[in-house]
DNA sequence: CAATATACCGACCGAACGGTATGAATAGGC
DNA sequence: GCCTATTCATACCGTTCGGTCGGTATATTG
């Protein structure tokens, strides 16, 4: 099971490095779009090394969004919008960070799962559903804080904490989308202060003391 | 200038056939997995033709996101959610709409210019201007309609009717990506009940009233 | 009725595609 | 110190890709 070789200490992790050469290259151009030979390239690797690892692309499809998922739960884990004591202003301190982390690159800021979901849902199933699980596996953490700002002020009735959270997954995938169209991340700045907006007209909180 | 013969009376629209392939084919597959074989394959012509009338397959998508702008341009104008006299019903109307449109099919009832957009955004920018324009006009449809619910109820301050307008679309998009990857439509549907709610609160307007 | 332009047809091209077969290097278990 | 499993490297395969090209049929123009 030899993978350091003492003049190559970097061997052996092909797999992580094809799995980032994913996440970057298929942000950029699309899964279809993205061969064989462009991962290799980009991780440095040969096609052997690559069916090593992975079965076909698809399977490389599916690694990659697992990874994605892996990587993004502990990325936001470990993000400082959990800070605060009230969970309605936790839920608004996540909007404002995802807007925070928006760049001038889509490539950077966009989202694996929703761009290959989008594109292979019909080809793909396996590729699908694990764009999904990551998806909402995602909204999921969003529930609790939600749920808890709503029976703080008594809310209920004709909508759920689960349907709201994935609301917010909803504008945060078309903000990528918009910004992509229109060439322009501002877009996708703009559609999350609707929904930080939406949040607040929810829960009456008002939205002079909104951070800038 | 010579296409339809006595005994083939439907040659000559070869062109027009090539774009509804693209537009049903692209929806389904997304663009770079599309192949011009797929699509004269789709379209019942040759390579030939298909070449004859596009200079190349980016040529083709930028045609068909034009071509998308044209028919669903038409269609949105032909549509019944015009017909309230409150403005701020056409709005709420036009939201009920895209929800009432919303069937199983994913490839059916998407959007050609955001999937083509997320798709190509980076490497073909002709291709990501043209879906831009499609996309951004049609929002721009419900421009009007916003500013005037607006001047009704003296709101104005922190957002514009450009903007709203947008964030609809946002949202729509967004709609499409989270259906697919969930695999389910309902779910965009919810996101749909989410913009309702949102404009209804913008705009003072109650939720009882609501058409179902 | 010849000239011309349009609308196609279908065989073909080189490159790139996803995937495979074989084998070398390495390190841990015994 | 040998065996075995793992991690690659290299060369190659058949297919499909976007695109080209010479040719044909038809309708319009003068």
């Amino acid at each position: 099971m030899p993978r350091p070789t003492k003049n190559e200490p970097e061997r052996g992790d092909a797999r992580t490095r094809l799995l980032e050469a994913a996440r970057d290259t298929i942000r950029a151009k699309g899964f279809a779009a993205t061969s064989v030979d462009d991962l290799c390239r980009a991780a440095a690797v040969t096609k052997g090394a690559f069916f090593h690892h992975f079965g076909s692309k698809d399977a490389l499809g599916v690694a990659a969004a697992e990874h994605w998922s892996e990587t993004t739960s502990a990325f936001f884990a470990g993000a400082p919008y959990h800070a605060p004591d009230d969970p309605l202003d936790r839920v608004l301190a996540y909007i404002a960070f995802r807007k925070s982390i928006i760049t001038d690159d889509p490539a950077e800021f966009s989202c694996l799962a929703g761009t290959m979901a989008q594109e292979v849902h019909a080809s793909s199933p396996a590729i699908r559903d694990a764009c999904g699980r990551s998806l909402f596996r995602h909204a999921a953490t969003l529930e609790a804080d939600i749920e808890e700002a709503m029976r703080d002020r008594g809310l209920s009735g004709e909508w759920t904490a689960a349907s709201l959270a994935r609301h917010t997954q909803t504008v945060i995938q078309g903000a990528f989308v918009i910004a992509k169209a229109g060439n322009d991340p501002a877009l996708a700045r703009e559609s999350l202060d609707h929904l930080d907006r939406y949040m607040r007209l929810l829960f009456g909180r008002a939205a002079e003391d909104r951070a800038q």
